[in-house]
DNA sequence: TCAATTTCTTGAAGTAGTTCAAGTTTTTAA
DNA sequence: TTAAAAACTTGAACTACTTCAAGAAATTGA
């Protein structure tokens, strides 16, 4: 049921049967239809989820009135907004499925009590949100250093079942180029 | 002499004094000048920098030669390449002192040994580093949705005082646009 | 204190992307 | 099984930036 998380913990750090237990008490399996919102830009952003299956994407509306994705969640990934998790303010992102998924999700007060009957959740949290900075942090090189055309080249070679996952235009937005250019550079025209 | 540390600490969790004794035993700090490098590109990552005095950035050199700017960190923030931390893979990035500092530098095998006395600390780099993520996410979401000047603006109005401490140059490869457009921009030439 | 170095400025020419508008293809759902 | 909706394509016109080159100003250090 909840295996995929409890082996992505254990990658981690080792949990004891008891804990488990715990652990397993407090979770449950949301299954949500594509397209639908786990969060909208102006609430406060109150859980973590965890796909189990599927994928969820964040996202922005930028003022022009569109949609720019920022990141892409898939099976075993974490996502949120952390900075309206913690400061209890607005979010100003859109969390999304893009397609049909099976999720856990974690409200805040639960996800507390967890992290003070078995602490040792707390490194896994550390090192989880630790690698993910570090890939922020690479995700903004790529956007730094890279055309238009390598970022998808990249992309597209990095994430080759991904890229077939997802509607080209919320690939292109999260590369940071237009639907439009993204048909050009399929196509060859650039 | 480490109190900004202990300060910054005691903003997420609560030290007893023998762990701040613990603490304190294996912290040391470094003066380090300006344009010293802490990090450089293929080297692994081993240390966690926390700032007291001054200002450190990361970087790359992109494929033209140019120095770009991923990251500032200034009194009070950690700075490290986790990706190349954690993996112990060789590090995209530079990282450099922008002012002489005072820093303290935690190797890693120090770290994961106080981590192991003091489990308490995991909840506070917990923190920390989801921070920084949600940060880096509002970072990008700025880079997608504002033209150069709007960035330039909201950046100056957010840190009006930062922006007297950097070159201009560094400022603009941050704020991704050259530093003859800043000129430009500053100038009201656009 | 002054020479060297670093940083900043300016304008002209070029370009990697966007925008728009319209049409085509694919997917969805009843 | 088909109509509606969603996603993709195309070309033409445009623009927000870059690049280059050269000079001016500010900062640094001996």
């Amino acid at each position: 049921m909840f295996t995929a998380l409890f082996d992505h913990i254990q990658k981690f750090i080792t949990l004891e049967p008891s804990e488990i237990d715990i652990l397993e008490a407090c979770l449950t399996i949301s299954k949500v239809k594509k397209k639908e919102h786990l969060l909208q830009e102006g609430q406060v952003c109150n859980n973590l989820y965890f796909i189990l299956k599927g994928c969820a994407r964040q996202y922005i509306i930028n003022p022009k009135g569109v949609e720019q994705t920022l990141q892409f969640a898939v099976e075993n990934w974490w996502i949120t907004d952390y900075l309206s998790y913690h400061n209890t303010t607005p979010s100003h992102f859109y969390i999304q499925t893009v397609e049909n998924c099976e999720l856990i999700a974690i409200e805040k007060s639960t996800l507390e009590s967890l992290l003070i009957e078995i602490p040792k959740l707390e490194r896994y949290f550390r090192i989880v949100s630790q690698k993910s900075f570090g890939a922020a942090q690479m995700r903004i090189k790529f956007l730094f250093t890279m055309s238009a055309e390598e970022r998808y080249h990249h992309f597209n070679n990095q994430n080759p079942e991904f890229v077939q996952r997802v509607p080209q235009y919320m690939l292109a937005s999260y590369l940071d180029f237009s639907a439009e250019f993204m048909s050009k550079i399929r196509a060859g025209k650039v």
